[in-house]
DNA sequence: AAAAAGAGTGACCAAATAGTCATTATTCAC
DNA sequence: GTGAATAATGACTATTTGGTCACTCTTTTT
């Protein structure tokens, strides 16, 4: 691997047009560079991370993948615990910002169409994060549920702030008196179990059959369970319109 | 890695006659101190996995916490897999002949109640393992998402396992038109999810009420879902009885 | 064009790590 | 008790690792 005569093997791109150049206004080119060395840095990390767990991989692993020096990974984060929490960023605003929304939606809610639509509006929040996260989001299931130590710290943070959330998620649709007398506590985490685990099964690419029809499946298992009601018992539930099909 | 003697995952496999001399007394002090160092070795490694991972437990830290050499590690165990995968041995057996005697159950059940049973005798299953290695169920808990490499093989090739035995489960349940028309492989993962999510959180000491009332609220749960049924929609389901059973 | 500022590099270091093995200690069979 | 068999030890080697830094190369400013 080592390269003396200083050539670098696998360098960088060398962006087109390079040499000579004028020098552009602030936000040009160094800010671009920048960007794309920290992409670089990032997408070899992820993509290591996912294929070998977080511990195991090295500073000079990622380097080495990335294409670049390894003084170079120092000058964007301290330590691979930033870079985990840089990584889980986005997904980690998204998913609160969503859950939050659901837990005001929830407090509003009156009747079980409107905790429904809550339910369905957290749902499509994940979506969006998985389309656009998917190994950020993948990463997070392997790793948030290890010790909070060291790099993955940060990932098990953000699986405790879930958890809060859809407890209390729970908890304000226990206050309308639409569940079952079932601890919060317990059914929260109960679906956000479920949830993660039929996430983890797509992304893991177990056969689970068409992923567009689980939100449906979850829907319907979350609110009426698994057992197949008596004939006529109960009006059959309406079909769930499209999915996560919303733009 | 080089194993001198073709013994595979020596130690806690092969109390008798490990490495290929005559069997130890039964019984005699040699056999007794084997037993010794073994349970300080792996109780050692299995607190240290749980409190830091598997990845980042060294054979120091481990032979430290136990207490003896480094030397002596390598005379019960080929490496850190081979110890984990004598840590899980116990749990998988009990784990899997478990849930296989519940799809026997299933196959066999006819109505709602059969399918009950056999859900209850798996419950009951998981709770002896609970009770017997609770550290053990934790430690797969926590590392069996992550990558299957390493120290961390074992533990992910047996929650394959216990997802591929789940969905087979929920299929039988499926043949009896037991269940609402969703893929077992969707149904099934998602209770693994939510039992798994709910155990860690008993293991880990969240706060989540008594854990004795978990079975009956998970059944509830799975079976009938979420949503609290209109007021006499449906007769009340009769209360669970999570101790006596009926002869 | 030249200087200043910023970014990248990789050799280097000290600490850690898996696994080995000659030596010492303990237990067993007699 | 005695010698043989087995177990335990920990110093040792090989290699790896996180992190640094003096230096070079590139871009921006003057």
């Amino acid at each position: 691997m080592a390269t003396r005569d200083g050539t670098r093997s696998a360098g960088a791109d060398t962006p087109p047009g390079a040499a000579g150049s004028r020098p552009g206004r602030p936000g040009g080119r160094r800010e671009a560079q920048r960007r794309e060395r920290l992409k670089e840095l990032e997408d070899a990390a992820l993509r290591l991370f996912l294929e070998r767990g977080l511990d195991t991989v090295t500073i000079d692993d990622i380097t080495q993948a990335a294409g670049v020096a390894k003084g170079t990974f120092y000058r964007y984060f301290d330590d691979k615990a930033a870079l985990v929490d840089a990584l889980l960023e986005p997904v980690r605003r998204e998913l609160l910002a969503g859950m939050e929304a659901c837990g005001q939606a929830l407090v509003e809610a009156r009747d079980v169409e409107a905790m429904f639509d809550a339910y369905r509006a957290v749902a499509a929040v994940i979506a969006s994060a998985l389309l656009q996260y998917p190994g950020v989001v993948r990463l997070y299931l392997q790793e948030s549920r290890g010790p909070a130590a060291g790099a993955r710290t940060q990932v098990v943070e953000l699986s405790r702030l879930v958890a809060r959330h859809a407890v209390e998620i729970t908890e304000k649709a226990h206050t309308h008196g639409l569940l079952r007398p079932i601890r919060p506590a317990v059914s929260g985490l109960a679906v956000v179990g479920a949830v993660e685990r039929l996430l983890l099964a797509v992304l893991s690419e177990e056969a689970i059959g068409n992923p567009l029809e689980l939100p449906d499946a979850l829907t319907t298992l979350v609110l009426d369970g698994l057992r197949l009601p008596p004939e006529g018992s109960r009006p059959r539930r309406r079909k769930l319109d499209g999915g996560p099909k919303r733009p």
